[in-house]
DNA sequence: CTGTTAGCGCGTTCAT
DNA sequence: ATGAACGCGCTAACAG
């Protein structure tokens, strides 16, 4: 049994397709009766509309492409979240891409977006160059970014205030008395280790504490990074009593490192991470951190491309938060 | 400056738009020289083939719509990448469909994708009825479940053996020397909970352990439950040796109370938790627990989705492993 | 209020 | 080896 398309339902209510179209959408100039009939044809011959047909003609898919680099760190899951509910609720489709950090595939999804499956794009992904993106945005293509500060008349942004977020880390460290405040930071080619440093420095800066860049290092922005930064700082004739990470995740290294040498955490160590993933309410002892507003960067990124698409363009900065649980402690 | 399309390319080159076809899609029977002037045009032109237009005569999306209930609960991450890294291979995009547990969206989206964005669908939710599924596959929409043994002539599965994967964690416990051993069982009408109970029975009755039906509960699953219903068990006049959990965000929450209570984890009381996902060798003492084989669960979904448009219908179980890490030890 | 016509952008006949 | 004509399924514009 072959799908019914519009054709069919015309002939069964003896109208025309466009009728069915007008009936079906809703549209006024029709009179109750004629809708009635097709509407019945419609259920009787189980009729969805064609959506290959129909975007094409009406210019929309209402889908939007959502670009991140890895689905499986923690930071991802609550951002598509965001965007999903809100897309949802504006009767939009999220395609979700995910570029496993590798700039081909980045490149590849972009240029498929860029061929009319979806009317919008959000890029949360730190490979691709502004140039590409802005290449793309001058051919028409809507997009906002998230976590990258991009001006440009065409294209809106949503970030963390990211040099905020480190400033309030090594504030909070500082004002617990802590001097030798280490930075395990991400790869130095990414804008969001940059920011952070920004804000780090900011804040020694601020207390009149020299800074000292043995205590700061870029790093593969995973576990691993942590454990082995630590060990090294730690065995170096002067260690730091506290350290500031890139994410979570690398915190947690530190966190297992510091076991593993049986030194204690927040009596001799204290540790601050950034994100503030879903677990790190569970470890051992509670991950104090700076919290993005993940799920709002990802409503906002929506909510921008709507916007956007009205040729409303913005650029906003949303504010980091500082959670304070047991790893850090007065030195 | 509008976007190119094959007319204009067409033009440009000084031949018809079905040349161009020809010369772009690489078929034979044109001469080397014509094509390499279609490509040249293309390129400065650059231009694209429409996708709008495209799937319309192809009839061929090259997308893969992937349902699941919450990106958030750590079990989805993985599959998804399995499956988004399988698809990539074969030149299709998944497009992710997030129901946030909702059988309304679920729903919602399943109609959508019936309606042609997709070549085939995916589905890792829980709420949809199976009979749902059935008359969508019957229609002649290529559909596979994960983790639902669903017999269907038009329908594929791959699930993990959640029989086997209850029966390796009790057993384990058994053989440990435990013989009260609580189920902090998931949903009771989820089928992947009914069968993990199933499994659990299974090993007690083949080391002639009287089942107690007040060990075992049916429950949200999330860490709250199991914080919540282990403090329940404890305060019981026999209280449990070992608590198996239905999945390891249930098994954190079990910790949590432990921790809250006093009692040593495993010296007092064993804990097994089931999907092994990544934080589960984080939490101190990490955690023993089943591990699912997660990201194969969505390359082989993704394989089978091909296999399907290619009307090879199969089922297909993955296998558990046990994760024997800290939390559990002899009696 | 309703039907007819045209066109979205492509790939695919069928001629030549 | 190439071009003209057609159709995928739908909605928008124009007539009546």
């Amino acid at each position: 049994m072959k799908r019914a398309n519009i054709q069919d339902v015309a002939k069964l209510a003896g109208v025309s397709p466009s009728t069915v179209s007008r009936a079906l959408n809703g549209f006024p100039g029709i009179s109750e009766r004629t809708r009635q009939r097709v509407i019945e044809a419609a259920k009787k011959l189980n009729y969805k509309p064609n959506y290959r047909g129909q975007i094409l003609t009406t210019r929309s898919t209402k889908n939007i492409g959502l670009l991140i680099t890895d689905i499986t760190n923690p930071f991802f899951p609550e951002l598509v979240r965001g965007a999903e509910e809100t897309a949802s609720e504006y009767g939009y489709t999220i395609l979700l891409g995910n570029t496993s950090e590798s700039i081909e595939k980045e490149t590849n999804y972009l240029d498929f977006f860029s061929r009319g499956p979806v009317d919008g794009v959000i890029i949360s992904a730190s490979r691709i160059p502004n140039e590409h993106i802005i290449n793309l945005a001058e051919e028409g293509l809507p997009i906002v970014v998230i976590n990258r500060i991009l001006e440009h008349p065409k294209i809106s942004y949503v970030s963390t205030d990211m040099e905020k977020g480190g400033y309030l880390a090594t504030k909070h460290l500082i004002e617990l008395g802590h001097t030798r405040i280490a930075f395990i930071n991400g790869p130095s080619h990414s804008e969001a280790a940059e920011r952070r440093f920004l804000g780090y420095k900011k804040a020694l800066a601020e207390f009149k504490i020299r800074y000292n860049s043995n205590l700061v290092s870029f790093n593969v922005p995973v576990a691993e990074s942590g454990h082995k930064e630590t060990i090294r700082l730690l065995h170096t004739k002067n260690p730091p009593t506290a350290i500031f990470t890139y994410n979570d995740l690398m915190a947690f290294g530190v966190m297992k490192a510091v076991k593993d040498l049986g030194i204690r955490i927040p009596d001799d160590l204290s540790v601050v991470g950034f994100d503030d993933i879903f677990f790190s309410s569970f470890t051992d002892p509670p991950l104090t951190t700076i919290r993005q507003p993940k799920e709002e960067l990802g409503k906002k990124a929506v909510e921008l491309l709507l916007k956007l698409m009205k040729e409303e363009r913005q650029g906003v900065l949303l504010e980091p938060e500082i959670i304070i649980r047991n790893t850090t402690t007065r030195r």
